[in-house]
DNA sequence: CGAATTGTTGAAACTTCTCAATCCGGGTGG
DNA sequence: CCACCCGGATTGAGAAGTTTCAACAATTCG
């Protein structure tokens, strides 16, 4: 089943498990409710690509903004760095998720985008997408509405973010993982593995890996969270242990 | 001049003066390059607003997202609040900026859009507009453009600055503040007018109004600021002031 | 198994926050 | 015209949180 998505690619036939309205970020939903030859002809400028291995690079800072990239399976981090090399991490996204749209209207991208694990990506050359939505209404729609949505994810995860305490930080920076991952009130497993190292999650959450480390020790100390390796699973429900970062 | 800006409410009109690529933020450039009926098309959109007083709301959370604005003269803060009540400050816009793009794809604003002086703005009702992308294909890439711009205007303020210490932090906002006026490099006059107030920057740069102000003062004292009531003047050229904050 | 990377912990330094007092400037009203 | 008031801005001192630097443990990989 995975492995038929990888092969055919079609943004129309992923994707059919999880609802997009109430994905905090832009997913690959572009496509769905459109006629057959609408989504055949969106179906024909995609290119599958990969597998990536962990460490390589999908797309880098200096190279030509030419595609947007729906990640198919795997994951991936956007980062960057300030002038004097400090590491800046803008963000991680897994499958079903959209990245390279902050480029759009640019000439480059401006971070690079590298895999974590094996990953699968789906190229979509933007240009021809644009021009498809001049003849497809439901779909400029649509990548307007994903444009949108990633405005206000940066604005209820980063800059919200700005305003808490290094282990709410972290616990909003999970929950929002639970959220992503569909894992939100769910019963049975109740962990989450993690792609990345918690060092990167420090630098993403604004924090030194120290730090981070001291705040999953106290989470953990608490009672709210088990910290493991490349693993962290909550304790208790949503409502205890994310309630002090939700709206 | 400005009245008849005013009064017409073109976009077509206004902001000729400004070299739109330049800008770290959507402008008011959309209809720059069309046809005069695709022009009209969009001017007979647009409805003129104003004069919102200082403190006036022009648009609030709860609203539903209809129309993006953007503002013909004065300025406006965008602010939100977390849920313990702490006051939040996403940003401020000036005149030739769109307000209320981080709606787009949204039923409801998010955040409240309150004037910080005398401001006029133009309405644009988005639907409309959206309609108008599907016949007027540069209408539409313009719109891509300035939502990606946006998403760029937020890693490389907001993203970036949590990286900085207080200092550094008001110092990359004065930057980007120069930039947007058009300031940078400008000989003579090199004081800019603060419409909002000190306190309000502190919130958005994401610090203590008493941090900040120390920060203010720790500048002047170094000799790179003159920090007065409403307004801050840079002493020295560019390089000598902003080179600590950009890339 | 050994090397390299990642994660944890400790102690001291540093930055920012908090709370309180004071100052300043603009507006109001006598 | 001046005294008063009030919100914004500044300053001080101590508390709190984060960073830094250093050492070490755990894990992964060759």
């Amino acid at each position: 089943m995975a492995q038929q998505i990888k092969r055919n690619c079609s943004l129309h036939l992923v994707n059919t498990d999880r609802d997009c309205d109430t994905c905090p970020l832009p997913k690959k939903c572009i496509g769905d409710g459109l006629s057959k030859e609408q989504s055949d002809s969106i179906s024909s400028l995609i290119k599958s690509r990969g597998p990536f291995q962990a460490g390589e690079t999908i797309f880098r800072m200096e190279d030509p903004f030419k595609s947007i990239f729906a990640i198919q399976s795997g994951s991936v981090k956007i980062e960057s760095s300030l002038d004097d090399g400090t590491p800046l991490i803008h963000g991680f996204y897994f499958d079903g998720e959209l990245i390279g749209i902050e480029a759009i209207g640019d000439t480059r991208y401006q971070n690079d985008a590298v895999a974590l694990e094996n990953t699968w990506i789906c190229e979509l050359p933007f240009e021809q997408i644009e021009s498809l939505c001049i003849k497809i209404p439901k779909l400029q729609h649509e990548i307007l509405e994903l444009l949108g949505k990633r405005i206000r994810y940066t604005n209820s995860t980063i800059v919200r973010g700005r305003y808490l305490s290094a282990d709410k930080r972290f616990l909003l920076f999970l929950s929002d993982l639970y959220q992503r991952k569909g894992l939100v009130s769910t019963n049975g497993d109740r962990s989450v593995t993690l792609p990345m190292t918690k060092g990167d999650i420090a630098i993403h959450l604004g924090l030194r890996p120290e730090s981070l480390s001291r705040a999953l020790s106290k989470l953990q100390e608490e009672g709210l969270i088990r910290n493991r390796v490349r693993e962290i699973e909550i304790l208790g429900n949503d409502q205890e242990v994310f309630s002090c970062v939700w709206v």
